[in-house]
DNA sequence: GATTTATTGTTCAAAAAATCACAATAACTA
DNA sequence: TAGTTATTGTGATTTTTTGAACAATAAATC
């Protein structure tokens, strides 16, 4: 029922949300909503239904209102604090990127094997031994983590993570993982997200694709 | 019924066929796949049974011939080239990741429009000013691009390469793009993806996840 | 070579997701 | 204020995706 799918959508309408609110719009209606995000507008009000979301009839949502709902039912009225394991090129991608914070997500620090990565510099998200992953995480109350080492250690980064408390993972690493406690595992695979482009354009042309978007 | 997750679900299969077939592996079972990738050995074969792939009963499948067909249906038999517009944080990534050649994906050339980036070094992926693409492209017969750029010029960024004649993207950038000719858009959304383990962690406690692959 | 066994290929059923359709109704209009 | 209109909310329907089941059969065994 609350599919990842479902919270995908709920995420992006935020997003969309966010964009018309600093617009300077003020309601918005279910079509714009669905136009925005590409999906339809039943799928739009379905989803809301399904989370007891309601607007006005004829008048359409009122968009501070539901920006309000939506971020409580995701979540996210506090800041969420996360750490990164791995500072190559993955990991420090993430961590020069503005973006987060903007989306009320905070990269609390990273943690790798390599003193050559360490790093206190003021101002920059600290770079710290793996070690130091169980007392940070302690600390600071921290759930969520991501995997951006090279596919040979990641499992056993896992393990090291799930041992320190985090108990969700983005991980990078083109493996599956195996995860003995109970967690959250969301996979970012990019090689294979370049693959599925490549192939629906070789495999893709007869069937008159046009301008789909795939993902 | 040639959808993306299908697809995604083959590239899964050749993947786990590669690191069996370099552990010595000569054939292979439906439910080590399905294991392999964490679907059911019925996916599995359902999937190859789409393609008119074979196998043997009580058999198996070879390694071998299977990597061959999976080859073949992906179009993986001859290296895909591929360019980056946008060579900041996401984009750089990209270029030192070793891990596309192995898969067949060569990235050709990287286009930015901040002389700073632009690079000729021999051995690197050369970065060249962006109007430098379309003759690129061209040249090359590139049909495949990423787009790595801030969200504010990747809609024109997209033109750009279209006009080029690229015709399958990948975007980085968190918005919709809009595409008047035919073309294909795979998005992938780095902070969405976060925020959807962050949802999970923060509501899925209470029903009871346990060590789930939402990704 | 006959018998047993394990695995495929495919059909059918179930579950999940998306879409349609429309009654209910709040907002506009005159 | 009455009438009209546009838009929601949701039950019904369709489509898509997944899983279970099992007959067919190739390999293994004796
Ligand atoms: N860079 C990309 O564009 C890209 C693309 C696709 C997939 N990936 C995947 O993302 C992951 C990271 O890729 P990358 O390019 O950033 O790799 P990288 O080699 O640049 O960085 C890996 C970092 O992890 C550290 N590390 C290694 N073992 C560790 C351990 N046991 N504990 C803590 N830290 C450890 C290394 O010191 C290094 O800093 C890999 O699994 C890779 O396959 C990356
Ligand atoms: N870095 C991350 O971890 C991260 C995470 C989530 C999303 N993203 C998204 O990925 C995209 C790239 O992020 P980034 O962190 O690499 O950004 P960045 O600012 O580091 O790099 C952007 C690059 O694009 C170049 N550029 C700008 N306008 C251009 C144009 N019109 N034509 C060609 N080049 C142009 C800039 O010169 C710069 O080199 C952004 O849309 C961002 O929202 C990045």
């Amino acid at each position: 029922m609350v599919n990842k799918k479902c919270i995908i959508r709920l995420l992006r309408y935020k997003n969309a949300l966010h964009r018309l609110n600093s617009l300077g719009f003020v309601r918005v209606f279910s079509d714009n909503l669905a136009d925005a995000v590409g999906v339809t507008a039943s799928q739009v009000r379905k989803d809301f239904s399904l989370f007891g979301i309601c607007g006005n009839k004829r008048g359409g949502y009122q968009i501070e209102t539901l920006l309000e709902k939506l971020n409580h039912i995701l979540g996210k009225n506090e800041q969420q604090k996360v750490v990164i394991v791995g500072g190559g090129n993955i990991g420090a991608a993430l961590m020069k990127y503005k973006g987060f914070e903007k989306e009320g997500v905070k990269i609390a620090a990273c943690f790798d094997i390599d003193p050559a990565k360490y790093n206190h510099r003021e101002g920059d998200i600290p770079v710290l031994p793996l070690e130091q992953l169980k007392d940070f995480v302690r600390q600071h109350h921290i759930r969520i983590g991501v995997i951006a080492v090279p596919d040979i250690a990641a499992q056993q980064v896992l393990d090291f993570m799930l041992a320190a408390g985090i108990k969700g993972i983005l991980n990078f690493a083109p493996i599956r993982l195996r995860a003995a406690s109970d967690c959250v595992i969301n996979n970012v695979n990019l090689v294979l997200e370049l693959e599925t482009v490549i192939y629906f354009i070789i495999n893709g042309t007869e069937s008159s694709i046009n301008n789909r978007h795939i993902g």
